[in-house]
DNA sequence: AATATTCCTTGATTTAGATCAACTATGACA
DNA sequence: TGTCATAGTTGATCTAAATCAAGGAATATT
């Protein structure tokens, strides 16, 4: 029996979409799973994880925003990521983590005990083939983003944010632009995520309203108006920006 | 039979430090690698992949010192890794990359052709774990090197840097400091490393060695006179700078 | 409905690091 | 042993974004 485990594919009966995690729809060699779920919630300001804790679990992010930040010891912080639904927390083969993980809104998790999670990888080979593919997924993010912290301007950043945002919403199958986005971190988180300050990303989004780029509804909840402009001001590549 | 695969630990009979990669070092299970070893020379400055290659190895840094970099269409570069001796490149998995790969000094690789190491992988689950945790490791640096690039100054980057190569060659199983360290990069390099200009890096670097904290016997070979004062300069936790 | 808090905006000012511009040291190579 | 190219230094100037400072708008709390 084949499976397409640990795929991004939406879970017919459940919102996770790491099929492997998500034990709904475990096949054979995943029953050992299903006894082991587990429902986590957390209230929107709550640490999930501190830096250093020892991991108990691995998950799927059910519903919810998560980041993971680092701090430095006067204050200064700077995301290293974001979790929204479908992602997956856990670090197999580690028992620790060097950031914090803390829930933006209310976070519900789906976990799994991480002994008997590493001992379904040890014993089947694919499981553990997809996360070395998840992991270089991970990795590949984290590069970009370095890109992004090293070398972009403040516009730059911002309207790569913003993109990334759309590509996402659109990954779960929803048709394209022209709809209603929401930016799931304050001004200030997203300046932590971006390397900015709050002002910056408060006066960037404002120009790119003004410009017609970006319409505001809401405080948070926007559309992108004009899509090449949005693409063109990311500073990549002109080809690889396209919806689809 | 239980072999430490991949791991970082020196092979007695070669440079090499992936033992499974390091057909030398091979168990039984990996003796189907000792005939798909070849080795790849690369003169400095040569490219090893471009940025969409399709991937036909994977590989383990023999000698030499090699980048990751990206670059904007403009000519923004950042470097997003470094790869020195014992140094995995591959993508199990992944049949292109997102970056180039360039030999900043005179580069040997050992190479394994990408199939074949993935039918390994694909059944030795041990094998595949390894992977995992080194993708992880990975993941952990460049996040690491995102605070870097979001949040220090100048002054932090580079103590961060050098503070970064002492702890590398000390991996090796070398002593303590005070010993003879070499620049792999030129100060071109490493702003383009650490997200800065040449002109800054100079400035920085001569502002360390008019401070004491770096002595100069050669433009490149050089020694951590004040370790203390090179970790403090880092920004990073008082607690986890030590040696050992 | 009034009050407090959190989040966002906008302006004035400062500054770290970029940019621009010579110039110098170090090898490399003929 | 001199010429060339590459790498590094050093100074003057500029600027993008940070910082400082005040308000204002939305949301939550009483």
């Amino acid at each position: 029996m084949t499976i397409d485990l640990l795929s991004r594919t939406k879970c017919s009966e459940c919102p996770i979409r790491h099929r492997a995690v998500c034990a709904h729809c475990s096949g054979d060699e995943l029953d050992v799973l299903e006894q082991l779920k587990s429902y986590k919630t957390f209230k929107a300001g709550d640490p999930i994880l501190w830096r250093g804790d020892t991991l108990t679990f691995v998950a799927s992010l059910v519903q919810g925003v998560a980041t993971l930040g680092k701090t430095m010891e006067d204050g200064r912080t700077q995301m290293v990521g974001l979790l929204l639904p479908s992602d997956f927390i856990g670090r197999p083969g580690r028992s620790q983590i060097d950031f914090d993980v803390v829930a933006v809104t209310d976070v519900t998790l789906c976990c799994f005990q991480r002994k008997p999670f590493e001992a379904l990888i040890a014993s089947t080979p694919h499981v553990a083939q997809r996360l070395v593919e998840m992991a270089l997924d991970e990795l590949d993010v984290a590069r970009e983003w370095m890109l992004l912290l090293g070398r972009k301007t403040a516009r730059e950043k911002i309207a790569t944010f913003i993109h990334m945002l759309v590509q996402r919403q659109h990954l779960g199958g929803a048709e394209i632009a022209q709809q209603a986005l929401v930016l799931p971190l304050t001004q200030e988180q997203i300046a932590n995520y971006l390397g900015l300050t709050l002002e910056t990303v408060s006066r960037q989004l404002g120009a790119m309203k003004k410009e017609g780029i970006l319409q505001f509804s809401d405080r948070r909840r926007f559309e992108v108006v004009d899509f090449p402009a949005l693409h063109l001001a990311t500073g990549d590549d002109s080809d690889g920006g396209m919806l689809v």
